[in-house]
DNA sequence: TACGGGATCTGT
DNA sequence: CAGATCCCGTAA
């Protein structure tokens, strides 16, 4: 993960993203969706300065950088690129692979991971987690997982600045994927 | 110290 | 398409 965001964030594609809970709980869910954030692009939260928030996206590969948006939901990035670069992939989408007892009870599952704010929420993400490194001895790591038959690469979603810049992949096979196609190549 | 916008989501 | 809701960067 030591390489540049943009490298990055369609080999996350695949993954899988691990929660172990208070209980010892563990959830898998596998990722469907990402963007990538690199220095010089002014969608990055790290375009401009360092400062208190961005910090963690400044450190060294493999760390979780979350934030709070919107006042309600939170968002995982896995920190890229070496230290003093400030880049990140923002996980977009997961799909769950193992779904918890209470939630089999209320049916729909598939979209639960279904959007950055969604994945955080069903898998009890929030700032408490921001820059923990992401390995098993903690609440929240990776692991290699098969690559996607198929991987559409499009403009990214949300964002006012760097509006043009090619760096959102998804699997368009998945059901979780937040927005199936906003701008193909 | 004040202000305002933000890598979102839901319900109307 | 408006509203919820709050942190933090920037300017004063």
């Amino acid at each position: 993960m030591s390489r540049p965001s943009p490298v990055v964030a369609p080999e996350l594609l695949g993954c899988y993203l691990l929660r172990r809970f208070a209980d010892g709980s563990v959830i898998r869910s596998r990722i469907v969706e990402t963007e990538a954030y690199a220095p010089g692009d002014p969608a990055c939260h790290a375009y401009k300065k360092q400062t208190a928030r961005n910090a963690v996206m400044f450190g060294a590969a493999g760390y979780a950088y979350i934030y709070l948006i919107y006042g309600m939901y939170h968002c995982f990035n896995v920190v890229t690129d070496a230290e003093g670069l400030g880049s990140a992939v923002l996980i977009r989408a997961v799909e769950l692979m193992e779904v918890p007892a209470w939630f089999t009870a209320t049916g729909k599952w598939a979209r639960l991971g279904s959007g950055p704010g969604k994945l955080c929420r069903v898998l009890g993400i929030d700032r408490t987690l921001n820059g923990i490194q992401l390995n098993p001895d903690q609440p929240l790591w990776l692991e290699i997982g098969p690559t996607p038959t198929q991987i559409i690469q499009t403009t990214r979603i949300g964002i006012s600045q760097g509006v043009e810049l090619p760096w959102r992949w998804y699997d368009p096979t998945s059901p979780a994927v937040s927005k199936p196609c906003i701008k193909k190549l």
